[in-house]
DNA sequence: TTCGTTTCTTAACTTAAGTGAACGATTCTA
DNA sequence: TAGAATCGTTCACTTAAGTTAAGAAACGAA
């Protein structure tokens, strides 16, 4: 399971046996079962999220209503906004499915960060390039219709639309349940033409 | 019109004289007219904007149509994703208003992080609260009406409503140019009741 | 200044999403 | 296992956005 982190991080950086072993000792893999909440809103956290198996999802209370904005699986981070602007959170972190997370503080990773700055580059280097793709996704949902929007989920994290219950994957479409199943219907009654 | 640039750096990293003559010295200051196209899509480039003064939009042109997505002004920085992802560009970054801008290379850029290594840590506590703030706007944009997301405009950038024409604004509120009139025309009939 | 283009608004009509309710089917739980 | 809650779908109705078209106003270039 390790091996999975590993190879994620030697995609931006190379590691030492010495490096890795720093990592291991840290000790930051934890199984967490399937509706565990990681988050709640209100609370404060330095947690950061990296999934190695599983799924997890960010979610607001609105009007007594969930509306679920994200979905993090294998080899996707999260950390919550409330832990970069050290205030409450708005929203809860809560667990799809069971989980290997790989658990990490904030605190703590300053500390590794000094003691070996090739972290920092690996840490720079990944928040830009999850900055420029989450800007391009905000700007393919601005530029796209509900059923487009759908049909794009399709194409890219088809396993999504598996593993996620109907009505979180409609508010993470911008819609509400009822409507996404009415484009469902929609999109098959076309493709019978 | 420097002191902008530093008085923003001085909230991530304190510099030395030495270090502001550095910057200075590599002479990135540029200053650009309206209607000034920076990128075109298609093209590739290595520039990041950092605007001291005016309005740049981003936009892609889909079916003959000019889709804008985002206005940085004042004291924002945009790094296209072509840049991160080496990849020609899928859209257009062009100027609003005549602007002051920064303009970095990213070639230079690691020259210049050589120097000063504090320009990373810069540079990374930047992206990451860049990230938290782009996905905190995106689930707002999710989570609400375009009437809704007008107002949510209307109050927090009430400059952006005065300086740019309302068709860039209804794309960038993901909907036409006429729903935006009739929103409009709406709210003030509400709001006479 | 004038002509042409772009921009904004309005209107009528079409299409799709929101809403409230109902109904099985599934899942949870006591 | 029985009962309760949740979930997905469908329906009828309401509301708002998309579309097409037209006209007035603002803007820009010659």
């Amino acid at each position: 399971m390790q091996d999975i982190l590993f190879d994620f991080i030697s995609k931006y950086v190379s590691l030492t046996e010495e490096e890795k072993n720093a990592i291991v000792s840290l000790d930051i893999f934890r199984s967490v079962k399937k509706g565990t909440t990681l988050l709640k809103e209100g609370q404060k956290s330095k947690e950061s999220y990296f999934v190695l198996k599983g799924c997890i999802r960010t979610y607001y209370v609105l009007d007594g209503e969930e509306k679920t904005t994200a979905f993090y699986t294998e080899m996707e981070a999260l950390t919550p906004p409330c832990v970069i602007s050290k205030t409450p959170s708005e929203y809860y972190v809560s667990c799809i499915e069971d989980n290997i997370l790989l658990v990490s503080n904030s605190d703590m990773e300053v500390e590794v960060n000094a003691k070996f700055p090739k972290f920092d580059i690996m840490c720079k280097t990944l928040s830009e390039e999850l900055l420029a793709k989450e800007r391009m996704d905000f700007d393919e949902f601005k530029t796209s219709s509900p059923e487009q929007r759908y049909l794009n989920l399709l194409q890219k994290r088809p396993d999504l639309i598996q593993r996620v219950p109907q009505h979180q994957l409609a508010s993470y479409l911008g819609i509400q349940p009822q409507s996404l199943s009415r484009l469902r219907a929609r999109i098959v009654e076309k493709s019978k033409e």
